[in-house]
DNA sequence: TAACATTTGTTATAAAAATAACAATAATTT
DNA sequence: AAATTATTGTTATTTTTATAACAAATGTTA
């Protein structure tokens, strides 16, 4: 299959989640323009992604739930679970590894990292600390290919460098340090001071939003 | 001034850190290839940026560092400095209190609110917790525009409801429930999870990225 | 000083994403 | 059973974002 549009993954993973929700509140079908609702976008937008993964409803009936649950499951997960660690175990990476929690079938979260002694052999949610300096050996042994980084700023870059050479491949980057990775790497930054002065601007230079 | 793109104001944010870092290191001037290296873009796309705020250089001799943040502040920042919350003071809340420290000038985080009575009264880098029976109150007394939602997902869409009642313009939302709220409120959605399968799914899929 | 090189600022083009338009289908109503 | 309605799936259009192209400015080299 084709690749698909960043955003629409983006999408296709809040589906999902919000499709859970609904088949907990005990509902079977749902209309484009209901899913759009929940997650606040158009149906059209909704209708677009799905059929991006060509998906078909009985017409006018909506979407089976499960069904669609599956055929995102399908495209979004890998056919074997990938191996995920948390390098840096303050506030963020516990917080992460809370998200975390019995949430993603094919997502393993297995290890964190700290470099603080005090903090090695802790757990948070079964999920074991370990010494910055094993970092290569476990993730070599553990085949783990996703690293989610939250690392204080001076060791992001020293970091980011290791991990690429023990083999990961795709790094969730929470610090505020932008990376520099071979282009074989999916790096995905996400900083936090960013989106608020973003919601600071935006609420400053309310965007004339009429309906 | 125009409203600018969302993207732009993601990296002026972005250029404004880096900017900042750089005088650290003694800098005074920078070229648009410089800065595009160091956030992994590229010249144009800074020079493009700098463009729509307006900035002009002195002609091949890069961009005076000083100047350029000074402008860049005066666009993104507000005049008044803006009040910022913490509604829900777990780890991720927490976090984010120590992201702040000391960064943005324009920007307060003056409280954080929590249900837990363990955790009211207690403070992180001087922010104190206080009970979410309060919240209307001190959001109101202190004039708090802007919540940071760090609550569990059955609290966030009450919370949402409570804080837009209060008089808050912008929200950005940590939970992983999309809110729904009045066009006037500028929301920002982040969702982890969805970041993750994200990296997931392009660590399968590599775009062949090629040089 | 003339030719060249470098870097910006801006206009033009391309790519990505969102929205709109609408035919097709199937249920419901008259 | 014909007309109407609701909903999907898809193509067309628009908007947003990113990239490319290049003139203007200015310093450097021959």
């Amino acid at each position: 299959m084709k690749i698909l549009p960043e955003k629409t993954v983006e999408r296709l993973s809040q589906y999902r989640r919000t499709l859970y929700n609904c088949i907990d509140q005990g509902k079977e079908r749902i209309y484009s323009h209901e899913l759009a609702l929940l997650l606040n976008i158009t149906a059209v937008q909704v209708r677009r992604d799905i059929m991006f993964i060509g998906y078909n409803s009985y017409q006018r009936k909506g979407y089976d739930i499960k069904d669609l649950i599956g055929k995102i499951s399908l495209i979004i997960d890998t056919q074997e679970p990938l191996n995920v660690a948390v390098i840096g175990y303050g506030n963020l990476g516990k917080a992460i590894t809370t998200y975390f929690i019995g949430n993603r079938p094919k997502l393993n979260l297995v290890a964190a990292f700290d470099i603080d002694p005090k903090k090695i052999g802790s757990e948070v949610n079964k999920i074991k600390c370990y010494s910055i300096d094993r970092l290569r050996e476990i993730i070599v042994n553990n085949d783990i290919t996703i690293a989610i980084l939250t690392v204080p700023t001076h060791s992001a870059r020293e970091m980011a460098k290791i991990l690429v050479q023990s083999g990961i491949k795709g790094i969730l980057n929470f610090t505020t340090v932008n990376l520099n990775v071979a282009p074989n790497i999916y790096l995905e930054e996400y900083d936090m001071i960013t989106s608020l002065e973003k919601v600071a601007y935006f609420v400053k230079h309310k965007p004339e939003e009429e309906e």
